[in-house]
This record gives C-alpha cells, sequence and structure tokens, in this order.
DNA sequence: TTTACATATTCCTATATGAGAATGTATTTT
DNA sequence: AAAATACATTCTCATATAGGAATATGTAAA
C-alpha cells in the first residue's frame, strides 16, 4: 500500500506546510483565493488545489459570491489534532523537570566535588 | 515536486495512523521492538521502519540494552504541533459560541411564532 | 455577444511511500 | 561453533502525490 491520501483526514491534510500556511491565513475572516495567491505567493491553481484538499476533509469552508469564492479555515476540525497532542502534554512536563532535576543535581554535586578542569 | 518526506518533519511523520499509535503507546515508558510488535499486531519488519522515521524527526529516543532496543516517545517533539494547532483554539470557541447564539435565538423565535408543523 | 476576470481541472512527471517477503546483522544461549 | 533470538535492511510494486503548464468552466462587464 502506498501513503495514505491526504483527503483521508486532517492529519494528512495539514502535513502539507503550504496547507498550514493557508489555514492560518484564512482562520481570522473568510478571503476570495485570489487573495490567498497573492499573500503567500503560490500559483493560482496550487492554491485551488491545496483547497480543494482541505475541503474535502473539512478543514474549510466556502461560500460562493458571483464569480468570487470566500474560503475560512473551520477552526473545528482542527481540534481533534490539538486533542490528540495534549495526550503527550504530561509527559513533556514530566520530561522537562527531570532535566531541571538532574541539571540542579549536577550543580550541587560540583559544588561538593570542584571541577577537575577549573 | 511530490509530497514532502515522512522524515521531513514532525507533522509528516504523523501523518501515519500506525506511527500515531506507535508513539501512543510510547508515552508512558520505553518498550523494547518486539512488544510494539505483539501489542499493536504490525509486522516486526513494518515496525522497525516506521520507528526509523520516528527516530529520524526525533519523535522517539532509543536506548541500546544487549540484543534489546528500548523506545520512547520523546513528547518534546510533538510540542510544536499542539502549539500549531493551540492557534485555531480561540477561533473555534468563537465558533461553537455563534452556533450556540444562533440555536438560542431559534428557540426564542419560535416561541414568538411557533412551528407551522407543530 | 464578445471580452475580461476568477477559479477549477487536466495532463505530465519525478519522487516517495507502506506493505509484504526475504535476507542481513548483532547478540545471546546452548 | 552452532542455534536461537531481536532488530534492521533491502527488494519489489501499486499508488499517490505536488508542481508546472495548459486549458476548461463559470460569471460579470463592455
Amino acid at each position: 500500500m502506498a501513503r495514505a491520501a491526504t483527503t483521508s483526514d486532517a492529519f494528512n491534510a495539514v502535513a502539507e506546510p503550504r496547507r498550514r500556511e493557508i489555514l492560518t491565513y484564512l482562520a481570522m475572516r473568510e478571503r476570495p483565493v485570489g487573495e490567498i495567491v497573492t499573500a503567500l505567493r503560490i500559483d493560482q491553481p496550487s492554491v485551488s488545489k491545496h483547497l480543494g484538499v482541505l475541503r474535502k476533509v473539512g478543514l474549510v469552508r466556502v461560500r460562493c459570491e458571483g464569480r468570487h469564492k470566500f474560503y475560512q479555515t473551520n477552526a473545528a476540525a482542527i481540534r481533534p489534532m490539538h486533542e490528540w497532542t495534549r495526550e503527550f502534554e504530561k509527559f513533556w512536563q514530566h520530561q522537562l523537570i527531570r532535566v531541571k532535576e538532574r541539571a540542579e543535581k549536577k550543580v550541587s554535586d560540583d559544588r561538593q566535588k570542584p571541577n577537575p578542569h577549573s
């Protein structure tokens, strides 16, 4: 089997850096495709294709108005990723504490038995 | 250009569902490869390859002891993803509030002018 | 109804993937 | 030294990209 499709879920869709830029850009307010093109300096067909992927996984919403299409990030679709990464929060906190403890222990030991190099 | 390598960053590495399972499994404590194989029911070569990807992007650490290799999730490497998704928290909160407001407004309207179907 | 504008789609290609199977490499045990 | 154990690597293959170029579709303006 090959790699999972970019349209299979939010994790795969968001793996592409350009798509992350687009999502950030569209988070505050909706924008027409043309503005994404000029603001992020990506070719228009490329933007349309990225938006297609993001739309398929529900990461953006579209509103049509005449010949313009206004896209906006659907932040709620990012929430599951936030929740998944949150599971690891307690672990990186523990790790940081252990690093800190080791550093403090070292300082304490150095006071007892000074560094031979100094 | 093709898709970015799975080893290019945490986002790409984590796009694969099996690798997310492995990271979750290795979060609490280190485990030898064999335990991952039996616990998650993934073929051993596949596990080794996934671990190779995870190691390249710093998502797991290895400790060698005889013919065993103990892998553990390096939670700190997941933190940037958590921070990135966090940027959208305020937006999905706004969206949920707006949805709630609309629902409440509808209830209020319905009291004024009862549903014609009832 | 032409013309201009905004966006989407198609075709192409180099490249990377994940799974399965087979094999390689250390390390330990007998 | 041979056998067993624990992992890693290599090979093949079907599949899916992302970007570039060209073209299509749909809407509005002249």
